[in-house]
DNA sequence: CTGTCAAATTGGCCCTACCAATCTGGCGGG
DNA sequence: CCCGCCAGATTGGTAGGGCCAATTTGACAG
């Protein structure tokens, strides 16, 4: 649970003073929700950042970067740093960044999210049915035979479902989409980690992905994306329920 | 065309040596590609990278942090800099970094890119269609009038065009759709450019977007959807040929 | 052959300094 | 009183030196 540096026990964050790591962009972010910076607004100088959060000019630039590269702030030269409009502008990275720092998305977040995903793994999935090559087959079999074990091991399942989806999308052969779909799994980490917390929900999760990779194995794509969107309403159900609201827009899914 | 910043002369990039911008970023690229480092191997440490670009050790910190952003490559303090795996780990961003530098997509990535693009952007002029507020309605309107008076002064329509179909999933009320749609558009500037260098396309662009919005303000979700897909196989045809290949995996589109 | 320890390497970080462009404010001329 | 010009302060961009902690490496001793 060490190597892949994103578990961070700070999960609160409020006592963080033994790590210090390079917290600095989540630091910059909360500042800038506190002063309720709108969009436009100009940061303070990287001097002053420097001085405020008692780091060096360089952390300060670094930090910046990394938000000027998911297009949250705008470097101008001689000038400032300024905000960018939030919802145009920000790359789906951003909330993968936000995500990471450990800060979860909003309910209505999660609820486009699933949306989104909905959309892209349904027809995805039936892509998948008709190219999946050679490799890819043994790709997915090689992820449900994780899968069976984790299971006989009782343990989260929340890893193995990610790359069961990722073999799928990865079958598409469309690596573009294989991106953004993998962007998803890492925005919602954490709350498969919970999701899967259940021990019941895992087996059956399994049983639709075994069911999946029939379909993806004969060729039937339709049949395949029909699975994929039952797979995914159980889940879908289950959030829409906990977030005690309805997907967006406010009309139920279909 | 110079506000931007992404109009490079450097397309090749064979003779780049008078600017020296923050193109570090694309010089490592260079530098990596160039050399055939495969996913997991290690690149120069910071203190050569500096050396071997003549440039201080904060700029070359600066451009590993932003490729750490994209998830191209990841630091292990105290080990090294390596490369992560291309199209596993890799974010959209990625992308969209890329062409901002200069370096074009290669025709099968534009083929994907199409293809994801038809999935969301069908997909969500439907949910346009369910969900389109009165002020979506307003900015659609102000988009298609800008078209009218870019069309009338002989402009290029590129950003015209760009700008409707952001409206259009803007009024999705997805913004992590909107997000990634954005991402696209980022991605394909240049291209849009050359598509619309061409005069007639323009009047042809805007025709279908008024019928698009028309459909959309009477709410007709799946009729909007359906000239949406139209209107995107026009330019899909156009790209095909131009490419001089078939969409991703090997059989036509439907 | 093995265990140990010191030196080299590496990313993480701070600090100072300089540059060019911009912005600001005050002074002088009209 | 208003306008225009110019010097100083501010800002991001960048180089370069230095220190730290952790890791790796390799030589030396057992």
């Amino acid at each position: 649970m060490a190597l892949g540096g994103t578990a961070r026990a700070t999960i609160s964050g409020r006592f963080g003073r033994e790590d210090e790591r390079s917290d600095l962009v989540a630091r910059i972010l909360t500042f800038v929700t506190e002063r309720r910076l709108a969009s436009g607004e100009r940061l303070p100088s990287e001097r002053e950042l420097a001085e405020r959060f008692a780091v060096g000019r360089n952390a300060v630039r670094e930090a910046i970067a990394v938000l000027e590269t998911v297009r949250m702030v705008e470097r101008r030269p001689n000038s400032g740093i300024y905000l960018r409009s939030v919802d145009r502008d920000g790359s789906l990275d951003a909330l993968v960044l936000r995500a990471d720092l450990g800060v979860p998305l909003d309910a209505a977040e999660v609820g486009e999210l699933i949306e989104l995903r909905r959309i892209l793994e349904v027809q995805g999935t039936e892509l998948a049915g008709q190219r999946r090559q050679a490799d890819d087959l043994a790709h997915i079999d090689a992820m449900l035979a994780a899968g069976r074990t984790t299971i006989a091991a009782s343990e989260n399942f929340a890893e193995r479902d990610a790359e069961f989806h990722l073999a799928v999308a990865e079958a598409t052969r469309n690596r573009v989409l294989l991106r953004v779909v993998n962007s998803f799994y890492m925005l919602s980490r954490t709350r498969r980690r919970h999701y899967f917390a259940d021990g019941r929900r895992a087996p059956e999760a399994q049983r639709q992905h075994e069911a999946m990779a029939a379909s993806i194995r004969a060729g039937d794509g339709p049949g395949a994306a029909a699975l994929m969107r039952a797979h995914l309403q159980s889940a879908e159900a289950y959030w829409h329920e906990l977030l005690q609201r309805r997907p967006p827009g406010g009309e139920a899914a279909s």
